[in-house]
DNA sequence: TGGAATGTTGGAAC
DNA sequence: CGTTCCAACATTCC
């Protein structure tokens, strides 16, 4: 799950805040959760923080979690249950663990591509030790870009037209800003069509065959240090060289 | 229908 | 001690 849809499910939780939790199930390693006062949620990039009165849970849901509200899934045993009288709210295949108010405090939300403090200034500075690196590691670092996924990076490149190793640095004059923008703009508007239903359908280049640009060949190659696949056409997005 | 994939962590290896 | 690599986890989709 990528950024923006966390903050569909902090939209969709936001009817329990200040409810109180009549039942739960939680795992042995946390707190029992039944009797506090659900304060409200937030993300910060593909982190879910919840906050009780008396506890903070931070839940990931990796590549696979997943939650519903009042249709729990058949035959599947959620993580973690939230009971507010007669509604459910039900967990799958995260993970959840207890953190501080202090480790709140230190999430920078600068850099949080779908938070009002995102700053596009603090990005450009924390890119500015990475111009050896490629830019489809750089993307995918949470640190500066803060809930952007691999479909997200691979729409974001090809709509730029950029090749995924292109390095970082053979991005000359405004064309860095431009990048950094772009991901700031399609986190909305993936969160848009993500809301709407229609997110497939608006992908150009992830799990496509052919460029919907030029009809190429797309290729899928795992790039970078990271490994993680990118879906790109070698015809559109030629490497960049790292110099003038 | 087997394999790949919206992701991260922790530990081994070097 | 830093880095790099890999397994582990777990579920949906094509």
């Amino acid at each position: 799950m990528e950024g923006p849809s966390l903050v569909i499910s902090v939209e969709e939780l936001s009817r329990f805040f200040r409810k109180k939790v009549t039942e739960s199930t939680t795992p042995d390693s946390l707190k029992g959760l039944t009797g506090r006062t659900f304060k409200g949620a937030r993300s910060w990039g593909k982190h879910l923080i919840l906050e009780f009165t008396g506890c903070i849970l931070r839940i990931h849901f990796l590549m696979f979690g997943s939650y519903r509200i009042n249709q729990p899934r058949e035959n599947r045993i959620p993580k973690l249950e939230l009971g507010f009288k007669a509604d459910r709210v039900y967990f799958y295949s995260c993970a959840i663990k207890e953190i501080t108010a202090e480790l709140v405090e230190s999430y920078d939300f600068r850099t949080d591509l779908m938070s009002d403090a995102w700053e596009e200034k603090r990005v450009l500075t924390l890119l500015k030790p990475k111009q050896e690196k490629l830019v489809c590691d750089v993307l995918m670092d949470q640190e500066i870009f803060s809930g952007l996924g691999n479909i997200m990076k691979n729409e974001i490149l090809f709509r730029r037209r950029l090749h995924p190793e292109t390095v970082l640095g053979a991005l000359r004059g405004p064309e860095q800003k431009r990048l950094v923008r772009d991901c700031r703009k399609y986190s909305f508007q993936f969160y848009e069509w993500k809301k709407a239903n229609v997110l497939k359908r608006n992908w150009l280049i992830m799990r496509k065959k052919a460029c919907p640009a030029c009809g190429g060949k797309v290729v899928k190659k795992p790039t970078g240090v990271l490994k993680r696949l990118s879906h790109f056409c070698p015809k559109c997005q030629k490497k960049r060289l790292n110099q003038e």
